[in-house]
DNA sequence: GTCTATAAATCGATAGAC
DNA sequence: GTCTATCGATTTATAGAC
């Protein structure tokens, strides 16, 4: 069985708030609100709302660079690779669409310190695309001219689906991710 | 010889404050200093903040229609209409990515009217896109399964764009452009 | 059409009782 | 660890002099 303690409580209640008005927009009182507590019990589990952020942010970029370092491992040819690296990126931001809002919409929000910390999340991010794409144009199977660049437009099909795709809408995750994953192969294949 | 309004100054102090820190967290004093004018002279020109951004988000959605439906007059040719059709939509925002941002990150911060009306613009950029595809499709020269799809992801690769570029930067509008271009024309040309 | 001054509301965060 | 009450700062917007 699972505890959900109040802390976490109020995590989630960020997350909703932050990706449906952003962070500047939403008060504390909000967050309050939404976990069910009077205004001052959200100090008693967090520093701040910069801090719920943070939190916040933070777990969204380690989730997000997991899902992609993961399947960078599970294939060796290059083509497969990049497919599946491409699907599960793009499906992570369709089935966590809320938190990939806050992750990808609201790092200007954050500290300076907390800022560095996440941009290297996201460079980390970067380098496992240009590491894959490099390693197929090495084996002769991929045919990438400006690596970085088309690193960032693959990744750019899922960041943007945060800007609106809603569960529960016309269109599943899946059918997105494949999508995208299909366009990813066309776009670096050599032929 | 150009006469620049104090309306149009605080239009673009407003693009500034905007871009840089969001909406909600741009104040009017903020745009009243960088137009260098008193708080109070912001509302002499415009009604409220909201409208600031109104008259930014109108203009700039304008803007981008505008780009795309000239871009597709260019050319009959569907693979050479779709290279300069994103070519022309992701340098627009590439050239103005303050402006890109606003129009991309702050639709929600629109009321729900002016909302309304910037949405429709949306929907009509979309279609410009899926017309294309669609004929090309017709004429059997692209290979397109899901046209509405497809062209999502052909715009995404321009409006992620405004989450990370800035002109004076490393990489030129022209060359992650055509970068793009030439990205689009594998994804969805026939062979 | 610009300014200073301020109204009225709301914000993040804290004090202190229980 | 929860609450009510509130502090002190900041916000959007307006009043009224020049």
């Amino acid at each position: 069985m699972t505890t959900i303690t109040a802390r976490e409580r109020l995590i989630n209640a960020a997350v909703e708030a932050f990706a449906e008005k952003g962070f500047a927009a939403t008060t504390t009182r909000d967050i309050a609100s939404r976990a069910g507590m009077s205004p001052a019990a959200v100090y008693v589990h967090h520093d701040s709302k910069e801090s719920l952020l943070y939190t916040v942010s933070l777990q969204g970029h380690r989730a997000a660079l997991d899902v992609i370092n993961r399947a960078a491992l599970t294939h060796d040819e290059p083509v497969a690779r990049i497919r599946t690296m491409v699907y599960e990126f793009s499906l992570w931001h369709a089935v966590h669409s809320r938190v990939g809002r806050i992750v990808q919409w609201e790092y200007h929000a954050l500290t300076p310190e907390h800022r560095a910390e996440v941009g290297a999340i996201r460079r980390s991010i970067e380098r496992t695309m240009q590491d894959a794409l490099t390693d197929g144009v090495g084996q002769g199977v991929l045919d990438v001219t400006d690596v970085p660049g088309t690193a960032f437009s693959l990744l750019s099909l899922g960041v943007d689906l945060v800007r609106w795709f809603e569960p529960g809408g016309s269109r599943s995750g899946d059918e997105l991710a494949s999508l995208h994953a299909d366009l990813a192969v066309r776009m670096v294949v050599a032929r």
